[in-house]
DNA sequence: CTAATATATGAGCAAATGTTCATATACTAA
DNA sequence: TTAGTATATGAACATTTGCTCATATATTAG
C-alpha cells in the first residue's frame, strides 16, 4: 500500500495521489453530475434558516401563507418565495381551500431528513 | 374555523392571521433559535456540490485529502477548507497514519442523511 | 538538525443567495 | 362585473459563501 504520492496524469495536467486504487474505486461508485446537483439543492433548500422553520412548522400540520409570515416574522413575499423553492424541489405541497393555500410537507422522505438531522444535531 | 385574515398585534406591530390557533400551536412546537441555526448549518454543510460529493465519496471509504482534491479536480486548499466545514459539524472525523489524515464519516447519521436524500431525489 | 511531504489557515475577490418593494395573478363575495 | 383578499413573481440591492493565493503548521526521512 503506497504511503507517499505519485504523480498522475490527468487531463494534461498532472495530479498528486497517494491512494490510486481508492481514487478509482470513488469514481467508479461516484453519482452522476446531476443527482449531485439534485441533491445538493434539496439539502440547501433545507439550509436557509427561514426556509428550515417553515418545514419545522408544517411538520406539525398544515399552514396557509400569511400564517407562516406570521410566524417567521418576515414577509408574505419573502414566504412566498421560499415557498415556491420547496415546492420546486418537492419538498412541500398545496391543497386549496377557497382563498388559501395550505402547505404541508410533501412526503415522509422530508419528515425522515428533519428527524435525523435533528438527532445528529441534539447528542 | 376562521377563514378570513385577522389583524393581530405583535410587538407593536399589527400582523395578518387566518388561523391563530395554529400560528400559537406552531410557536409552541418550534424549536429554539440555537437548534434551527445548528440545523441549517447541517444541511447548508451538505449542500454544496464540493462537500456533497466528498460526503459521498467517504460512505464508500475513508480518504485522504489529496486523493479527495484529485477526485473532485479541485485544490488541495480548497478541499481542505471544505473539509474543516464538515469536521466542525461533526460530519466527518479523521484518523491520522503518517502524514496522511485519513477522513471518514463521523457516524451513521450521515449516512442515513445521504441515504434519504437520495431516495427522495430518485423517486 | 534540515529538507521534504501533507495538510491547515487567513485574506481577498467573484459568484450565489435571500430579502424588500412594486406589481401581477387567482379566487371569492356581493 | 367590481372590489377585496390571498398568493405569486421580477428586479435590485446587500449579504453570504467558496475558491485562490500565499503562508503556516505538522510529521517524517535522511
Amino acid at each position: 500500500m503506497p504511503q507517499r504520492a505519485t504523480l498522475v496524469e490527468e487531463q494534461g495536467c498532472s495530479v498528486r495521489v497517494v491512494h490510486l486504487d481508492r481514487l478509482v474505486q470513488a469514481r467508479a461508485g461516484a453519482l452522476g453530475p446531476r443527482q449531485v446537483e439534485r441533491l445538493g439543492a434539496l439539502y440547501r433548500a433545507m439550509g436557509d434558516p427561514s426556509r428550515l422553520r417553515i418545514l419545522l412548522a408544517l411538520a406539525q400540520g398544515e399552514m396557509c401563507v400569511c400564517d407562516l409570515a406570521a410566524l417567521l416574522k418576515v414577509s408574505e413575499s419573502a414566504v412566498s418565495h421560499q415557498l415556491r423553492r420547496l415546492r420546486d424541489l418537492f419538498l412541500v405541497k398545496t391543497r386549496r381551500d377557497a382563498q388559501c393555500l395550505y402547505y404541508s410537507l410533501d412526503d415522509h422522505h422530508v419528515n425522515q431528513l428533519l428527524a435525523v438531522g435533528l438527532a445528529h444535531v441534539e447528542e
